[in-house]
DNA sequence: TTAATTATTGTAATTTGGACAATAATTTAA
DNA sequence: TTAAATTATTGTCCAAATTACAATAATTAA
């Protein structure tokens, strides 16, 4: 056995990490939260941000504590999404890890670079340059994760603000699914969905100020067990 | 730094495995292979089989492994369902545990009790004891995704015999989701999908013998990209 | 041959979905 | 002050899908 068991190349034979993509949506696109790498490997390019879990850590607190380092936010419900874990995925050993995503309003929060992140931009999804390691495909598999929770729980409101018009609603679908819809339609298919109306208006527009809604989270809650919502368009 | 540093417990601080839920339909059921522990800890339990994943293994492939070991089958679709990590999951260490599963006809051949293995033995789902470790949870959380699966990609097929009945093929649905289905309207909501009606008929029933069917693979990945296949019921 | 049983197909009523039109509210510019 | 422009919101009609239920066909067993 080697005198040099405990090296550098040594830790990284088995090691996990969580990666956590932030998706935020603002202009009318999906964007994620991504860094530049400021060391080796792939220094210098981009990448989800991510970090190894701490020995006594549960999984997701560990998903937590990056988006609290890159954010400040916490109480953010983290989405588990796949384990990728190739055995040449990372250089210098074997790493597996388990991507996690949560869904952000980006006017909410400032992001701060930390200490392994030289750079951090949000990026939309139809402009994705070539990241670090596997990351372009992690970030697509996860993608393809949030379309499908999308449609089966009431996370898109978790990427509008509090209160939003139901065109703003409209868009996010369209863009999400790539897919047009009739406004009239749109608002039929979503009348099993419980929002509250505001008096309050849309403000500072060239127009007619649309109607102000929120997502009613309690009646929602109240109806899980009798009605089956569903969130597919 | 100890000189123990490679005793069993340090192998165990940092250890990643997998766990194969082997789904079957017998009888009307959904069940799952299950296997008595050998060894300790939780010897005599039942537990979800499962082993470490080797240093230079791909995650699926180690999957594949455990299969073959239970079952000598290969070339069957593992599933990747969630991976579970809570640091306490198990009583000599932190074992992170990716879990995978693949849906098979039980009659297609036969357990083999392994090494690791007292006992094997398909268990329904509406009748399962406590089992070793967090396998309740594990096994409960892959069902849930089981369902997901069954409603968007044509697995289902792997539980049915190759050529199957459409009452046998509504029975797995009912059986699933819990929920009895007017036949004549099943029928036309399948009417999408592609299946190969064949000459050939029942055998040894008491009644007019059903036709039976099979699912047509090739016209179902040509149609894949212009059709948008639905398995929902 | 007939009753019993299950498979398979058909039909009418109801509900939902899609295309499009009509009306309402607000801003801006004449 | 008013009309044009713009977008929000609601309504309507027709086609398509869903539902409930009925009718018919094929087979076995007595």
């Amino acid at each position: 056995m080697s005198m040099y068991r405990i090296d550098f190349n040594d830790f990284f034979t088995s090691a996990f990490s969580v990666d956590c993509i932030l998706f935020g949506y603002s202009e009318g696109e999906i964007k994620a939260l991504l860094i530049k790498r400021a060391m080796q490997p792939f220094e210098n390019l981009w990448a989800i941000p991510g970090d190894l879990i701490y020995p006594d850590e549960d999984l997701e607190q560990a998903a937590e504590r990056v988006l609290f380092e890159l954010t400040g936010l916490n109480n953010i419900a983290m989405h588990q999404s796949q384990t990728f874990g190739k055995p040449n995925r990372h250089p210098q050993g074997r790493v597996i890890t388990i991507s996690y995503f949560a869904l952000l309003r980006i006017e909410d929060f400032e992001v701060k670079a930390s200490s392994w992140a030289g750079d951090v931009q949000w990026v939309s999804l139809k402009n994705m340059p070539d990241l670090a390691f596997d990351h372009n495909h992690i970030l697509s598999s996860t993608y393809e994760m949030l379309k499908l929770k999308l449609q089966n729980e009431p996370i898109c409101f978790d990427l509008l603000p509090e209160r939003f018009t139901l065109n703003e609603f409209q868009q996010l679908y369209e863009f999400t699914f790539d897919q047009a819809f009739d406004k009239a339609n749109f608002r039929k298919k979503i009348k099993n969905i419980p929002l509250i109306a505001h008096d309050e208006k849309q403000q500072n527009v060239k127009h007619r100020p649309a109607k102000l809604f929120s997502f009613d989270k309690l009646s929602y809650a109240e109806g899980l067990e009798q009605n089956r919502y569903t969130f597919k368009m």
